[in-house]
Formats: structure tokens, C-alpha cells, sequence
DNA sequence: GTGGTCTAGACCACG
DNA sequence: GTGGTCTAGACCACT
């Protein structure tokens, strides 16, 4: 259900973040439904239960699941996230880096928009 | 001419890479060049040499300064990033976490595309 | 494992770059096999960590090792160094002077190859 | 007569002394022959005199070359370096590092002696 | 003057 | 525990 990679920069605790939120778009998860607990998510993926439980706090932080005590957590009923001013201007800050070394490598604004749009049919 | 950002949990070395670069994108900086030396760029910005210096090496990995022994630093002929496949696939993977946070949010391709634009056309 | 020499010119970090190939080549370390980290090997050569950070970074760079974050470096599972063009150029810009200084001592080709031979199996 | 190539970490004054000894090895310089002095070769190569001072004493060293007070500076009877183990050994370091490179990046034995010989043929 | 290397410490995020 | 980053100094080779 989730894939990790533990060789690059990126932290596994955020790659568990992304890979419940690619879940939810592409329906696997719907509102409501169950996902793991920290202990078996963390078994199955063969990491410590510190990481999942991370993950899961800035997921419920988020929005996106809700944990009921004794019941379990679920995916949330709105699990889409709010575009306000400030989670822009933070989407706008990472994409900047990348884009600019595009830029640098003679992209121009029509094969930059061909490339994420390639991105955003992969997710 | 560089505006670092002590707070965020960016690297400043790599601050001083994006600045520099940026400088070179808008053509504030042309090929060939002088950049300021390490210790004149580490006064201006109060941090140390070694910061700097740190900055300086990884740009001239990509080819977009050169280095002259007991001269100083210029910004390289062709201060182009090669496009080469390894590179284009680490920029797709710094792509696709933000791309995925907007589709999120419930933009649509059409949006991303705007969005990307407009943070190409401010570099 | 690592045999520094800190009287010559040539910088510890590329010592231990060097060192660490050499393990890797006589099969002494395995793809998958852990290096000692970085404070340990800094105890050990009696240097500082930074010292061989910079050694792990270019390591990683070349491709040769992997780093997990929090847990560790490991030899990577094709520790073979591309040999792109670039990289074949430089080489040959280092072999040349070595090489003309035997040319100078009156070396012919047969004997060349015999020296560089003798050296490439002492690797 | 020489070239200099000013980016790259090689230091001009050796590029100086193997420029010159590329020269004897020619035949384009013979024994005897004048070189110019130390200003004039400064102006040409449009660099400091102290830089070519610092080669032209290393190469008087070495023995390639030979000044004369008042008169000049001239190619050795023999310029031919002795073979000695010493300086054998030297180059058998400065060989060791790019022979390594080449072994890592999966030359063999055979590969190694036609790059070695295709260097030679080039001098 | 320049950049390159190294030391001896420190703090941080991650697992 | 791990590696990554940064500081505040120092010494070096080169031009």
C-alpha cells in the first residue's frame, strides 16, 4: 500500500504522509475507512512505530484522518486540505527550488507545464 | 544581492546556490563574471567562510561558476545545468510532493499550469 | 581498514575516499555492508567528524555509498563509478603528467604498460 | 608554445614546467636552446612573473634547464630525468589515484594499457 | 589577495 | 544512535 525509500533525503515518516494522502486521491481510501494501526502499519512497512505515530499526528494535524480513542483511526470525511493564504505561499516556497533549476537546465514555461503536467497525471 | 533566511529549516549553503543562480537567471550576473570571494560574500552575509565556501564548490559541480586559482570566482561560459536523465528524474521526485499537496487542495491541471507559470515568470 | 598519511599533500578526506574504494575493490566491503560512521572513523583516524563527512559525501556523490538517514552508511549495490566522458576526460588530464614524467626518464611504451600493470595489481 | 588553462585546479607553474618539458620531448626545444626569459614568457602567457620564476626554478631543479648569469636560460645538455627510485616512486603515487578510478569504473587490465598507451601517443 | 583544507566544538532532524 | 549543518578560528598553496 505503501512504497518507502530509505536511501535519499527524503524522511520515511513524510514519505508515509504522501503515500496515505496518494491513497485518498486515487479513492483506495475512502472517508471513513480504517487504515492501519501505528503498530501494524509500522510492522508491515519494518520500521519503528515512532515513525508511523509522526506521520499519523501531522496527518490528523492536517485534517486528512481522525483518531477516536479506542475505535481506531480513519481516513477524515473532508479529507481534502483547505488552500488558504498560507499553505499556498509554503506549496509556492518548495516548488520554487525545482522549478528555477528547470529554468536553469533551458526549460521554457511550455515544457515546464508539459513536465508537471506529466507529474500530476502520475499521482 | 543574496537574502538569506536564517529562520526556515533551509540550508543557508544552499540559499547562497539558489541566490546565485538567480542572479545569473535574470542576468544581474553574465558569463564570465566575478563573484564576490568567499570571505567578502561571508562578512556581507555574517555568516563563515566555510558556509560559503560550501555554496561556491557544489555551483562549480554544476558547472555554473568556475574557480581560479588565487584569483578568484566567475560565473562559468555557459552557466547551463545539463539536462541529463538522473538530474530531470531528482527534479521530478522535488516535484511531485508540492504537486501533490495543490491536487490536494483540488486544483485542477489547468490550475497547476497557472500556478507554475507564475512562479516561473518571477524567477 | 585506512591507512592516512598526514605528511603529504594529499587532503585527508581524499584519503579516505581513496581508502574506502580500495576496501570495496579487494572485496574487504561488500555491497550492503555498513562503514563505520562518521564520529566512529573520525575516533579511529584520530580526525575530526567533519573530516569524514566530506570524504562520505563524495562518496555518496560517486555513487559508491548509501546513506540511511538515522541509521547509517552502507556500500552501495553497484559501487561502480560511471564512466561517462567527463569523468574519463578527467582521469586522463591526471594520468597525463605522471605518464610524461616517464616519457622523460626515457620509459618506451612496453614499459608503460608494464609499470601500470604492476600497479593496477597491487589494487 | 604552451598553453594555459587557468580554470581547473592544476597550478599554472606546473602547467609551465610540463609545457616546457612537452617541448623537449618534441624535439621542439633541444638541448642548448634558449628559452625566454622569465618577463617575457610572462608577458606572453599574460600572468605574473613570480609564477614563472617559481616553474623555471623548479625545472633548473630538475635539471632541464640551466641559467646562465647575464646570459640566459637554456635547455640542459641532458635534459633527460634520472630514473631513480625515488622518483619512481612519486610517480607511482601520482598513478595510483586515476588508475583506481579507472579499476572502479570497470577497466580491466587490457582496457587500462590502450588508455595509458593512447596518452603516450599524444604526448 | 584568493580558494582549499582542517580543527574542535555545537545544534538539529531523523529513526 | 545516525548524518547534516554551522561557527570561529587556523594554516596552506597559488597568483
Amino acid at each position: 500500500m505503501i512504497n518507502l525509500e530509505f536511501k535519499g533525503n527524503k524522511p520515511i515518516y513524510e514519505q508515509i504522509i504522501e503515500g496515505i494522502k496518494l491513497n485518498v486521491m486515487r479513492r483506495y481510501l475512502k472517508p471513513g475507512d480504517a487504515i492501519p494501526s501505528v503498530r501494524k502499519l509500522a510492522l508491515d512497512l519494518k520500521i519503528t512505530p515512532g515513525t508511523v505515530a509522526k506521520a499519523y499526528q501531522e496527518l490528523e494535524r492536517q485534517g486528512v484522518i481522525e483518531t477516536i480513542r479506542g475505535k481506531g483511526t480513519f481516513i477524515a470525511e473532508k479529507p481534502l486540505i483547505k488552500a488558504d493564504e498560507e499553505r499556498l505561499d509554503a506549496v509556492r516556497q518548495k516548488l520554487k527550488s525545482p522549478i528555477m533549476e528547470l529554468k536553469m537546465m533551458g526549460y521554457d514555461k511550455k515544457l515546464l507545464k508539459e513536465f508537471v503536467s506529466s507529474i500530476y497525471d502520475e499521482l
